[in-house]
DNA sequence: GGCTTAATGTGTATGCTGTGAACATAAGAT
DNA sequence: ATCTTATGTTCACAGCATACACATTAAGCC
């Protein structure tokens, strides 16, 4: 452990670990920006590097946010599978849920740019097979809430569709800030349609 | 009915109605270029006008998005309306999330606009208002299809949520692409699911 | 008619963006 | 020590939204 990857002093040539720090800093100012103001150029203001620098790390702007969203749903998954763990027999499907509806509200722009801003044609590998990873993470929530003995896989994955469609429509509807005006606290309110459902 | 706003005969100062020009154009050029190539530069072009005319009409790009983004959650409501006008009984709610759905598959770029690109602090209330149209056309189709008498207007809104972020969240999993590695027919799976829910 | 005034489109300029190409520097292998 | 490869910088360009001054036209009033 001598010099390379650690100790970034300021005024080095090399910076140390760029592409994680590119990351990271990313995932802040992708949040305070909302994903409109995300620029390749602010960013490496930031970490104090060169707007080309990055070039060397992600192909391109787009490379870039296509490991953001693949990094959000993998804390997405992470988060629903901790929120079942913690939570008892028949809650565990509606806990995990919930989770989907506060990983939105607490991460929009994350959120957004995960679904909606890269185009399905245009994404690579990693991004599909996290986006991938995470609906299997929902569709086993569901089989293991199955009433009765062996499901049949095709039903668990309609009803899985059903129940994302759901928590999807939920946590989209409160971003778009559609349930604002319906009443005061609009993330309780989703949750509450959530638990009408289940 | 003189000269003022007819006979757009090209090469003149005055274009006629360029407000409505510009908008009608950028309802197609949105749909082409996917929301993220939009550009007010290449509708003006389009138009065959300079890139600030626009400014006359609208005070910035942001306003003439609020514009189709309006007139995209009219169409909408008007489609649900029709769709619910032919189906029979029963049958009715479920035409409308069919109608949704399909609004959504056929104008993805406008779909997107409507719901996620305009930031909800900076809605001006023609948009707004468009959306809680929207919204209570939904809310009076539950209401008829409500079983028993008089509903409670509570419940009515819950049920309305809930069947909105359903179709909502269908037709935004469907847009983003979640449903192609499904089966063939994205579109058809989706509506499949509705069917099975409602 | 002729004049004034407001509406509407143009020209020019600024500062931001993503990104390509050539170059500079550092770190490692031989 | 020298060569190679990884990594950062500099310079350059085109496209974007948008501000400001100006040109052109239409409409109202005499």
């Amino acid at each position: 452990m001598s010099t390379s990857n650690k100790d970034p002093s300021p005024d080095r040539y090399h910076h140390g670990d760029l592409r994680r720090a590119l990351v990271d800093e990313a995932l802040v100012l992708l949040a305070e920006s909302g994903d409109g103001g995300f620029s390749l150029r602010e960013l490496a203001r930031r970490v104090g590097v060169t707007a080309n620098a990055s070039y060397r790390h992600f192909a391109n702007k787009d490379a870039l946010l296509q490991a953001l969203a693949s990094e959000g749903f993998r804390r997405l998954s992470a988060a629903q599978r901790e929120a079942e763990a913690r939570a008892e027999g028949d809650e565990k499907l509606l806990a995990g849920g919930r989770s989907y509806i506060r990983f939105a509200h607490a991460n929009p722009a994350l959120f957004r740019l995960m679904f909606s801003v890269i185009p399905p044609q245009r994404r690579e590998d990693e991004l599909r097979e996290a986006s991938r990873a995470a609906f299997e993470t929902l569709r086993q929530a569901v089989s293991r809430g199955w009433p009765g003995g062996e499901p049949d896989p095709d039903s668990v994955t309609r009803a899985a569709l059903r129940a994302w469609a759901l928590v999807h429509g939920l946590g989209q509807l409160l971003l778009d800030g559609q349930l604002d005006w319906l009443e005061e606290d609009p993330l309780g309110l989703a949750e509450a349609v959530l638990a009408d459902t289940v």
